[in-house]
DNA sequence: TTGAAAATAATAGTAATACTATTATTTATA
DNA sequence: TATAAATAATAGTATTACTATTATTTTCAA
């Protein structure tokens, strides 16, 4: 449990810090389990508000409306993966190795590892797999990536880039494979929990073990270097 | 131009059966161009109405509600695009060059095929990759599941995935790499035209032969056969 | 310690959304 | 041509997505 902790994210996410003040942080405790519960769609500020024992305004005056409070959510939750990759990848020489120790984080990011007290990273871990991919597929994509507000998401993806092409100089889609690969641990997640033809690994519980190892046969077959 | 096609869909995705009517067909074809339009979040049936010159309780006697109709329109393409991948893969014995058509089908399904009056097919694959996942990320995902609402997905999945164990029946992905080679094609199309920092590929106007390239790379360098 | 500023809570209000209901009118068909 | 079915017109309701105003509490600097 490391304490202390701040994800530093851009700050155009929201309209005041919700990292800090308490009313902030209570923001974001109670909308990763509200939004968990009931869906993004059920989701609104005064649930929220009526949940964490506030008003609807006073969460009006932290974030500008529940898109932008998604997109924070998911931007905290790559930032905080990219943090854990870059703690478990620190001493690791041989890229083949780091890159296994990224996919090993992208699955189980939300286990054993160092929690914040107002997140819980596993009901996020969840939302994310569940709600995620809202956050950019709006009509408003482009102004919002112009603003910055996948910031996170595309220097993970090109931080894991980097890796793919130092396992693989002649690699012609490290992009693609690294962004394809934060998809595929999500996705199949979600459909062995929900839509198993659509897979062919199995998920029980917490246990993410066969879509690691699914992706690391796709990740280094395709990098035509059989594992370590 | 082949006339007179018509899809075949589970009668507990409307109401009404919209392709029994030309009311119905005018709010298929409407419904694509404004979804679209202003994407789906803004989207509602009084909007609708307005558009095509129609009442809003009509619409809501063809649908239940928004999402239904998005569900509709989904299990509608990949029903065409199933027909499209049947007629093409036809007389093709060999089942690596079926797999190479399937992709070409899932990239290019819009272009130099059969339409259907009342479906803007090219505005619908651009709706389907902007939308389509919305389809079965909702709090109701099992419960539709269990009503056969993505019946026609799983379907196309699954032939797909025949094909793949054709190429190699060693290959232990099989499904996986069906539904994967789906997202993708739909995701980097996307990302190359909205967020071009996660993929390698370009896209110029409708010309995604990059996409079809990197997909076949993809499948066939997973699959161990270099290609014919 | 006190007084100003900032943050939050309480309350109310508005325009739009997601529907349902009722009745009138048009169209299809037997 | 009568009847039923489909559609249009209209109205209404509960909820949503906000904004505004004022009251109360907290912060923290002089």
């Amino acid at each position: 449990m490391a304490i202390g902790i701040k994800i530093s994210l851009n700050e155009k996410l929201y309209l005041r810090d919700p990292q800090e003040s308490s009313l902030g942080k209570r923001i974001i405790k109670h909308s990763i389990l509200l939004i968990d519960e009931i869906g993004f769609e059920s989701f609104n500020f005064k649930k929220l508000a009526l949940q964490m024992e506030s008003t609807e305004a006073s969460v009006y005056r932290y974030f500008e409306n529940k898109h932008m409070l998604l997109i924070y959510l998911v931007s905290w939750y790559w930032e905080w993966v990219s943090y854990l990759i870059d703690i478990n990848t620190l001493n690791i020489e041989s890229p083949q190795r780091r890159l296994k120790v990224i996919i090993k984080t992208l699955v189980f990011a939300s286990k054993d590892n160092p929690s914040i007290e107002y997140v819980n990273e596993s009901v996020l871990h969840r939302l994310i797999i569940a709600e995620g991919t809202k956050a950019y597929h709006t009509k408003e994509v482009d102004k919002d990536n112009t603003e910055g507000f996948f910031l996170n998401y595309k220097k993970l993806s090109s931080k894991v880039a980097d890796v793919i092409s130092e396992v693989n100089s002649d690699f012609q889609y490290p992009h693609a494979l690294a962004s394809n690969l934060f998809e595929m641990a999500n996705n199949h997640i979600y459909f062995a929990q929900h839509l198993p033809k659509l897979t062919d690994v199995k998920v029980e519980g917490e246990d993410f073990g066969e879509v690691e190892k699914m992706l690391e046969y796709f990740a280094f077959k395709l990098l035509g270097c059989e594992e370590e």
